[in-house]
DNA sequence: CAAAAACGATACATTAATGTCTCACTTGAG
DNA sequence: CTCAAGTGAGACATTAATGTATCGTTTTTG
């Protein structure tokens, strides 16, 4: 027999199906989740041993890998409009990941704590928009948090399922934000 | 004893409840729906025997809810930018049934089709928007349709939740949709 | 007021998912 | 090569939700 399934890590590929899965349906099976990690249930339950902690794990995981992908992209020496630019096109590639965050599954305090730091992070990025002007003075700060969440899983499913071109998407989605679709 | 539950059309509070629930969490119980709605886990049974079959009757009323606001907000005459107007104006206010229909639950091929159509109806409205030049030749249609279905569903929440006046909603919606957030 | 219809509450069977456990097998490190 | 660790497969108990059925009560209708 040839090649059967090496071992690569199995927590990623477990991470990696359960966010894929549970971005877009948030009531998948651990039986899926298994089946897509390509590895068993049984094993699936070795490194995650609940539900919760599964789920907990990729909601870590994702604030982590964003915000790795944000900050090693812009610097200070940026405009915040420069800021924007760089985090939409860091982080449209991981839509899933970003939307998982925007979705809010897991109520646990500390991941809460963190999740609301990111917020407050995109919301002081929004501020900065205003003093740049590129965001008028009268939107409501949640009003373009969920703008932006928004385009960028926009973004990313579009890319995703071919009706857009990965080089266009970012910028598609920076136009879109800043100047609408006209 | 003074009023006991009144009686007015268990079914309409059991589709309320289910709608108010599901586009929230797609997982919602027949309890909690049955409970929301303010009536025995018997009755929703015996109005809907199935959970599928709810769903249906809640698909099937969102798109016609939906598509009486519309049609009796709109005419013949307006132009395609005034008929956006006018649509938000008619479809935010309904933000829970619309999402509900956005996220498109059922697979039954019924719905399906009936959901293709209003589909397509947006779709329509979005060519004749770059017609009046009031979106761009190059937005691909289906990120339009899917800006309007996320700032419709938007300002709904926002106007739930008590950051946006419902007389704004619209307006910033519109302006949104047309001019970005700057 | 009286019959019929709808209701709430409750019990029950069925199903699907979660979480636990065991056992035989594969892989990798020493 | 050998052994320990990790794995897949599957049996199993537990839990939660679904769907069915019954019974006494309330509401409606005529």
């Amino acid at each position: 027999m040839a090649l059967k399934s090496i071992r690569p890590k199995a927590r990623e590929a477990i991470v990696d199906a359960a966010i894929q899965l549970l971005a877009r349906n948030p009531g998948a099976s651990m039986n899926e989740i298994a089946m897509v990690a390509g590895v068993g249930r049984a094993t699936l339950y070795r490194h995650y041993s609940t539900r919760d902690e599964l789920i907990a794990a990729i909601f870590e995981q994702s604030i982590l890998e964003t915000d790795q992908a944000v900050m090693s992209s812009i610097n200070e020496r940026m405009t915040a409009f420069e800021q924007l630019d760089a985090m939409l096109r860091a982080v449209i590639p991981l839509g899933d990941r970003y939307h998982f965050l925007a979705t809010e599954f897991s109520t646990a305090e500390e991941l809460h704590q963190k999740y609301q730091k990111e917020l407050s992070w995109l919301a002081d990025l929004v501020h900065q928009l205003k003093l740049e002007r590129v965001v008028a003075q009268d939107v409501p700060i949640h009003w373009a948090v969920a703008q932006i969440d928004q385009i960028v899983w926009t973004a990313w499913r579009e890319v995703g399922e071919g009706r857009v071109a990965s080089a266009d998407a970012p910028n598609l989605a920076l136009r879109t934000f800043t100047r609408g679709l006209a």
